[in-house]
DNA sequence: TAGAGAATCGGACTATAGTCCGGTTGTGAC
DNA sequence: GTCACAACCGGACTATAGTCCGATTCTCTA
C-alpha cells in the first residue's frame, strides 16, 4: 500500500494523486486507505516516517554537532541545516502532511519533536517554547515552498541561520 | 452578497459555511459567486479589505510610531503590535483567506504590502526581504491559530516583539 | 420601440476527500 | 467439521469546492 502510494507520488506528484487511485493502484478499497491512515497528510507522515526517524536518531545519539556533545548554538546550527535539507529533499511530501488537515502540522508527533529539541537548545532565552515555535514557522513547508522561487535555496538558507544566531542569547566568553 | 458572507460566517463560523449556503442566502447562483471572487479565500479577503485599508493607510499616512516618522525599530514594534490585534481579531476569516488555496497567503496583495513594509524598516539588515517573510511566518494566522491555545495571547505577543527586536540590528547610540 | 450583440446569471455537473454499512474472512470452542 | 463471534475489508454514499454552458437581461443603435 505504501509502496503503490510512493509509487504513484514519484511519478506524477503529491498533489495530483487522488486517494481513489491510490486505493485502486494499492488494490484495496477507499475504506481501507482511511482506516489505515486517517486522511491523505497521514498517508505522507507514513512515507516520511522512515527518513523522519533518522533524523531523529542523529540528534538524540549521533555525533556532534547534530549530536550531544557541542554547544547550544552549533547544535542549533546543525539542526537548521540538517532539517533544510530533508525539508527541500521531500518538501511536496512535507508540505501534504502538513497541509491537508487545518493545523495539520502542529499535531503530528514530529512537529512536536523538533520544537521540543529547539526550546531545549534555546533555553537560556526568555520564552524559549515560544521562540522554538517562531523559529520553525521559518521551516514550514508551505512558507518555504512559496519563497522558494522567489529567493532561492542559498538565501533561505542563510536568512534561517542568521535568525537562529540571533534569537540565542549571546554566549558572553 | 458580501453582506449575506458576512452574517453567515459571523452566526456559523467560516469553516462551517459552504459556498452553497452563501449562494443561496445572497439570493444568487454559484456561478457569481465564484465569479466575482474566484474562491472562498477570495470571498475572505474580500470582506477584510475594508479592515485591511484601515491599517495599510495608518502604516503610509499615520501619526508615528505607526506611521512615518519614528525610528525604523519602533515602527516596527508598532506594526507587529498592530497588526497583531488585527489578527486576532479576524482570526478565522484571515486564516481562510491565507490557507484555503496553496500558496494563497504569499500571491494576495495584502501579503506583499505587508512584507514590502517590513523589508523597508529592516534595511539595515543583510538581508530584508528574507528576514521580513522569517517575521511574517510568525504572523501566519494558522501559525498563531494553533499556538493560541497553548501560550496565549500574551507570550505570543512578546515572543513576536522580542524576535523583531533581535533581528534588527543594534542601533548604537 | 425593435432587434442584435454582449455581458451576466444560475444551477446542473464534475472531481475528490472522507464516511458507513453490509459482506467476508479468519479464529476459537465444542 | 461446524457454529458463533469478531475483526477486517471494500465500494457505494455524502458533502463540498469549483466549472461550464444554456438562458436571461441589459445596452446600444436605427
Amino acid at each position: 500500500m505504501l509502496e503503490a502510494a510512493a509509487r504513484l507520488f514519484a511519478e506524477q506528484g503529491v498533489e495530483a494523486v487522488s486517494m481513489d487511485q491510490v486505493a485502486a493502484a494499492a488494490g484495496v478499497g477507499k475504506g481501507t486507505l482511511f482506516r489505515r491512515f486517517g486522511d491523505k497528510s497521514g498517508l505522507a507522515a507514513a512515507l516520511l516516517d522512515a527518513r523522519e526517524r533518522v533524523l531523529q536518531k542523529a540528534i538524540l545519539h549521533g555525533p556532534p554537532p547534530l549530536g550531544p556533545g557541542a554547544p547550544a548554538d552549533e547544535r542549533l546550527t546543525a539542526f537548521i541545516d540538517a532539517y533544510f535539507d530533508y525539508l527541500l529533499e521531500h518538501l511536496a511530501l512535507i508540505r501534504m502532511s502538513e497541509t491537508a488537515a487545518p493545523g495539520a502540522r502542529y499535531r503530528i508527533g514530529a512537529y512536536r519533536f523538533w520544537h521540543r529539541h529547539v526550546a531545549i537548545l534555546l533555553g537560556a532565552t526568555p520564552d524559549p517554547e515560544q521562540t522554538a515555535h517562531a523559529l520553525l514557522a521559518s521551516l514550514a513547508a508551505e512558507h518555504v515552498a512559496a519563497l522558494l522561487p522567489e529567493l532561492g535555496e542559498q538565501r533561505i538558507r542563510a536568512g534561517l541561520l542568521r535568525l537562529a544566531h540571533a534569537a540565542m542569547p549571546c554566549p558572553s566568553p
